[in-house]
RNA sequence: GCGAUCGUAGCUCAGUUGGUUAGAGCACCGGUUUGUGGUACCGGGGGUCGUGGGUUCAAGUCCCAUCGGUCGCCCCA
């Protein structure tokens, strides 16, 4: 390491919005997946995989060019080829191109699931990161209500296993069909032009880009307006109210608690019949950990056949942040403290011997600092046991078990005993507790 | 894009109405001590106080700008 600050290397700093995860965090967050991964498989959805790249036709076309999003929020690049490239800010746009572009409506209705990481570029905040990670669960070709209310028994059961469904809520929604949405749609214009005076400055910007939105728009001004808006019911037609109700009596049937949210949107103009959000108020001002809806357009508006389809997604880092107890990863059975350089080297070979499938003694070599401190390093570390090895004249070296931490002590000396009986003759010393080895090489 | 708030050691922070050479704990490095044990002690390295201007005899402290973090607004597929 040079002292020569003149030569100080600049250290490049983080993208904004994006983190790094060590430890606790990144426990939680493997946790949230492996839990996804095993709930996934109990309702038959399969993995799928998709690119984290697409052509910026992809959302542009399916997200609408109009929308936030698309005009300011993608992260798109030309690449060298000259073609427009985009980070992907959600999953279903990609999962629903590959489903026409790889003829999977061969396999409808098809339920997959996946995870990863999702690029939008916005002011970070509390639960919000420019590169961020979702789970996500689709299943596309299936007209039916029961697709809906399977996804969120899913749902349900999966934040019910990771110890977050207190306190969280699912709110639903039925946007109706396409006749019954353009009714209520115009109704509500039609109620917001009438108190126009009234609406604070981003609601009438609204009015013109996303009406729907003056709905849960934060301001006090717009609640009375809102509040008084029509609710969709008086303009749902007969098979949508059927639809809603058919999702609602199977949601009853498998005993999942929901709450009719009438105010509750989507943006985009290919949302059909359910919408629902899974929400919570422990998250500040990002209140959703899972949100979704049927997108029964969205197939065909990326030049698809018609095709019907229903799906969620949730913010891994939302649910971590819920996760009631962290399951630290634990730490190694054992350790191996070298008591000098030539034990340091000896020290490798045993624990290849101690790690190999047939052993399966999960082992951390103690390799910085002083001898002599290494052994209160790996004790304030929290490991239960080590393993010392001493020079000792005419033989490979002296092992000695030791206890370190009483809480979590696991007996494995009997299965090292075993493991190191396979290659070295082992003769036990009458040395108090402790009963250290001295290991021969076998002839 | 807008607003609020915070930037002092690797980490968590202290630093009095502006006033000597900017501190602590943890972490790291070394030494002594201990030797079935979450030992104790001693010493050490490490900071142009985010950056750049300004006010002042004097700025970590006051002012302006800028960058970054955090939280909120907009938006939220």
């Amino acid at each position: 390491m040079s002292k020569d600050k003149s030569a100080k290397i600049p250290t490049p700093q983080p993208v904004r919005g994006t983190q790094d995860m060590l430890g606790d965090f990144a426990d939680r967050f493997a946790h949230v997946v492996e839990t996804f991964e095993r709930v996934r498989r109990l309702y038959g959805f399969k993995r799928i995989e998709v690119p984290v790249i697409e052509p910026t036709a992809v959302f542009a076309r399916s997200l609408g060019e109009t929308t936030d999003v698309v005009s300011k929020e993608m992260y798109s690049f030309e690449d060298r080829g000259g073609e427009s490239i985009t980070l992907r800010p959600e999953f279903t746009a990609g999962i629903a191109r590959a489903y026409v572009t790889n003829g999977w409506q061969q396999f409808a209705p098809l339920k997959v699931a996946t995870h990863g990481p999702l690029f939008r570029y916005e002011r970070p905040q509390k639960g919000r990161y420019r590169q961020f990670h979702q789970l996500d669960a689709e299943v596309i070709g299936s007209d039916s209500p029961l697709a809906d209310a399977e996804l969120l028994v899913f749902a349900d059961q999966l934040l019910k296993e990771l110890g977050i469904a207190e306190g969280v809520t699912l709110t639903l929604n039925t946007l109706g069909d396409a006749d019954s949405r353009e009714a209520w749609r115009a109704a509500l214009v039609a109620h917001f032009e009438a108190h126009r005076g009234d609406l604070s400055e981003d609601s009438l910007a609204r009015l013109d880009k996303n009406p729907l939105r003056i709905l849960d728009s934060k301001d006090p001004r717009d609640r009375p307006i809102a509040d008084s808006a029509p609710d969709i019911d008086s303009y749902l037609t007969g098979e949508a109210q059927d639809f809603f109700g058919a999702v609602t009596a199977a949601l009853d049937a498998a005993g999942v608690a929901w709450q009719r949210n009438a105010r509750l949107v989507r943006g985009l103009d290919y949302y059909r019949h359910t919408a629902f959000e899974f929400v919570t108020d422990r998250l500040g001002a990002q209140g959703t950990v899972l949100g979704g809806g049927r997108y029964d357009g969205l197939i065909e508006a990326l030049g698809g056949p018609p095709t019907a389809a229903v799906g969620w997604a949730a913010g891994i880092e939302r649910l971590a942040m819920l996760v009631p107890d962290a399951k630290e990863s634990p730490l190694p059975e054992i350790v191996i403290l070298p008591q000098d350089e030539a034990m340091e080297r000896l020290s490798s070979r045993i624990a290849n011997i101690l790690r190999t499938a047939d052993n399966e003694i999960s082992t951390e070599i103690a390799l910085a600092g002083a001898y002599r401190k290494r052994y209160d390093k790996v004790k304030n570390a929290g490991y239960a046991r080590a393993i010392s090895l001493e020079p000792h004249e005419g033989a490979v070296c002296i092992a000695r078990i030791r206890d370190l931490n009483v809480e979590g002590v696991k007996d494995v000396r009997d299965r090292v005993e075993a493991a190191l009986g396979k290659f070295f003759l082992l003769e036990e010393m009458d040395q108090g507790f402790s009963r250290p080895w001295i290991l021969q090489e076998k002839v």
